[in-house]
DNA sequence: TGAATACATGAGCAATTATTCATATATAAA
DNA sequence: TTTATATATGAATAATTGCTCATGTATTCA
């Protein structure tokens, strides 16, 4: 059924949070439990810059959360929808 | 498990397919089965130039194909997975 | 053949976006 | 308090993208 512009507009901002590789290695470092933001940016060859800017808008999707502790900032997936679109995605890619 | 680069920009180039207003309302008038061309320009109020490059882009991302039958193309959706990422981001949007 | 219709496509423009660089804020340690 | 560390953020820039407009190609009909 026709979706209205307003729903097709947030459905499209969910998977444009998806729609791009950095976003998505630090999700799939993420799927392996928290990590902080210094933490992450060593891992996938980033700035730490780069990654906080990244963060920001998947914190904005209800993608990710932040929990502080101390300096440290500790990222997580927010909801199990994440992780699903993800691995499905990634089938689709693997096997499609 | 980190990502390879190579893997992140495929899932990425998948998610972008799916990241953009005008292609998921394409997508969503084609799960109620397969529309020419004018027809799905019409129902949007498109172009039928402007559908016709989104359409080019979810061809070449397998998520749709076209039948032609004389002067017309019917385009359909190419496989399930597109349906079910659809319907799973849709619920994200709608009850997350 | 010639005109009309359906669709595809290239060029160009405006808007969006990912990154870098510089700087700000918060916490901890000296 | 001073210094260092972790993260966030604004501005600027380069690259990408969605659209329009003009044009090209295939098919049908007169």
């Amino acid at each position: 059924m026709l979706l209205k512009v307003s729903t097709s507009t947030r459905l499209a901002e969910l998977f444009s949070a998806l729609s791009d590789s950095s976003r998505l290695r630090i999700i799939s470092v993420l799927l392996d439990g928290e990590m902080n933001v210094s933490e992450i940016a060593a891992g996938l060859e980033m700035t730490e810059s780069a990654v906080s800017h990244q963060l920001r808008g998947l914190r904005q999707m209800n993608l990710v959360r932040g929990r502080k502790e101390g300096r440290l900032v500790f990222y997580a997936l927010d909801d199990d929808h994440v992780k699903k679109l993800y691995l499905m995605g990634l089938d689709h890619v693997k096997h499609g």
